[in-house]
DNA sequence: CCAAAAGTGTTAGAGATACACCCATGG
DNA sequence: CCATGGGTGTATCTCTAACACTTTTGG
């Protein structure tokens, strides 16, 4: 039992987590286990513990409930509506992710039924408040994407050109010209074209590149802005 | 006495209050009377009430502290560092605000022996990690200047484009264009003209201008994005 | 009439957009 | 040899940047 001279609210993470799963834009959701919303889908998270830092619990969580660790992780914004949780007041951070869906798989563990990646427009009734912090971190995701380069952090290492346009337009939900779209992003200077090319494909064999973070670090401190 | 089956942590708000002070740009402190770091400067803030939204919070620890009551108002991260206030775990919900130094006066309170403007070069030692929490609001101010219409927050609702400018110029630490700068932001639509010019000074009088938010808040519907 | 800030247009250059064909590969 | 997507250049247009003088007002 613990014991405080004024009320003290629960204070939990819920992560919004980005993928591309065959060419579509999804988020990761979690089946609840537990009471409060047991069978509903929600946004994998939990309590943060005494002695945690709150980037590390949003981690931990995300581990322990779908199995996913390596990925690009900020803050979206906190949300403390008292009656947002049946239960007790809890304020929630919440934590706008990206994972690159080419080498993560997933898992289902602690308080999470399953773990499963759902489209933007096939979203099922969430638990909580969690329907607006999806749409809030949605509109994170469109507004950074043309200046700062989130796009990289969707795909693998290495990819080709055509993968990353079709991510821009996928998110973004226009299309692209696709020779400009080539002459701005590769006007960068950040794409490093590799020795490789694709391969197995009946067609031209597309050139791979890589992103070049420590020339981003480097141009960002001159104060260099991407955008695309 | 409030007892807990897990432990829970203490939630406060925080704010970082800026405005145009003769020309500068300050941020408002106040002086701690109470223990931890009492005769220090810190953020006016305080714990959150338990049936109390978390903007509530922030506006009124502002009204108690400050004074302040008009102001734009947006969430800016949340600060959970175990061990960054020395009492217990306190994880804090940092707030982004302007307020209009035309009409405000301030006055102390409560926990507060006396609040202050503080140009951003003279800050004084802050309390807390209060320091990171200024450093991080700049940035988002510097940030979204030039693509958000936060710059009439800091004005009165009638200005001049030259106030307007020197605003700009003021924030953004760079010279403008005078012709360019009119050009540009007259192009919005977003300024409407008033009747009344300047009185009182020894040059040919300005016009006043007033921010057309309506049309600002239509426009944005229609996917348009505000930008100088 | 002097000092001080308000107001106003044009030109050159940079960056964005629109657009169509040939190339390489696997089946 | 056919189907499929990969790769490439130019012309136009729009937007940005640079730049200097006249006007109005109060003292």
């Amino acid at each position: 039992m613990f014991t405080y001279k004024y009320p003290h609210p629960a204070v939990a993470v819920d992560c919004a987590v980005f993928g591309l799963d065959g060419g579509a834009l999804k988020v990761l959701l979690i089946q609840r286990a537990l009471e409060p919303f047991a069978g509903a889908w929600a946004l994998p998270g939990g309590f943060v513990k005494m002695d945690e830092d709150l980037e590390t619990s949003a981690r931990r969580e995300l581990q322990e409930e779908t199995g996913v660790t390596k990925l690009y992780l900020e803050q979206l914004r906190s949300y403390g509506d008292p009656g947002r949780d049946p239960r007790e007041r809890v304020i929630t951070v919440a934590w706008f992710a990206i994972v690159n869906l080419f080498d993560h798989t997933l898992k289902a563990d602690t308080d999470a039924r399953e773990a499963r990646w759902f489209g933007l427009d096939s979203l099922p009734t969430l638990a909580f408040d969690h329907q607006n912090i999806v749409a809030d971190a949605l509109a994170r995701l469109r507004g950074k994407l043309r200046y700062q380069p989130l796009g990289f952090e969707f795909l693998p290492k290495k990819f080709t050109l055509t993968q990353l346009q079709k991510l821009y337009e996928t998110i973004l939900g226009e299309p692209m010209d696709k020779r400009n779209f080539r002459k701005k992003i590769l006007s960068t200077g950040l794409l490093v074209p590799l020795d490789e090319v694709e391969s197995g494909v009946a067609h031209r064999a597309a050139q791979f590149y890589q992103f070049d973070a420590e020339e981003y670090a480097r141009l960002q401190i001159r104060g260099y802005g991407f955008e695309i």
